[in-house]
DNA sequence: CCCTAAAAAGCATATTTATTCATTTATTTG
DNA sequence: CAAATAAATGAATAAATATGCTTTTTAGGG
């Protein structure tokens, strides 16, 4: 195996068993494992192995995104938001509302029932809708849209 | 809904829908939108958003990360439940209250709307909390603590 | 309203990360 | 094996991002 290939392997192991916040510091850590090496090419390293420095509770770390990150980035195009009042998170969707509007516009949801909608519940500002089964985020978003704007 | 609010909002619109490989291109893009800020802001917003830029063949992007990337970093601490007032089931968090408080503490989540959260509903003493999808509950629980701990 | 405390934002700059260019090292091929 | 070519690396530096400090704005309480 070659220096380059055992270097991967290392930084790939120090990356997933302790939190990295930078590229010195990983390269402290692989100059006392007997890797000697630079700065320059640990950023090369680490945009091979699509390493990311993500956020943690106010500070960074280095890791390898999971597969999500991937998914999500095949997906890219469907999460767009094009119904700016709604937004959708699970199987629900939330409807946020000017104050005390929320129950008046839930009830004429309701009285309307939309084949999309099971059922809705309402605060002060905020609907929650929960949108029946089979339909997908943007039927659900267009059966709302004429009793969200206005 | 005040300026950063929006401005966030923006930002997470774009960075859905769109490759952007830059902090100043999102300035630009921001720019071009009506919204007036600096590059700094921007590195807090997209601190405070959780942004992560990863790499994708070749290039950068920031994206959001997925629920995947997360979890790692969290099932590390998993502890014996710190927030005894929160309880997580599926997507939602439910809060409980003493009688009588819930509509006044929703009130307060709302109008703080820490970025975790995508809205409340609340009855007599409980509240129920819909999370912002690619927050972990980790992530939900530490935005709570603040306003439940009184 | 006005005052105060907290949040937000800007500017300047420090810090971190990526890249260019030159050089070395490894690999292939005739 | 030697020459040719590709891959890897380092040093220096450019580019990108984060942050300390200060000012401005905002929200809440009287």
């Amino acid at each position: 195996m070659n220096a380059k290939q055992e270097r991967l392997k290392a930084i790939r192991h120090i990356i997933e068993t302790q939190d990295i916040e930078s590229q010195e510091e990983l390269l402290q850590l692989l100059n006392e494992q007997g890797y000697s090496t630079t700065q320059a090419t640990l950023s090369r390293d680490i945009r091979q192995l699509k390493i990311a420095k993500i956020h943690a509770n106010g500070s960074y770390v280095y890791r390898f995104p999971g597969h999500a990150v991937t998914q999500q980035t095949q997906t890219q195009n469907k999460s767009t938001q094009p119904y700016p009042n709604i937004e959708f998170s699970g199987n629900l969707a939330v409807v946020k509302t000017p104050p005390g509007y929320a129950m008046g516009i839930a009830y004429d949801i309701d009285t309307h029932a939309p084949e999309e909608i099971v059922g809705t519940i309402a605060g002060d500002d905020t609907i929650l809708i929960i949108p029946r089964e089979g339909y997908s985020r943007e039927n659900v978003a267009k059966a709302l849209e004429r009793f969200i704007n206005r």
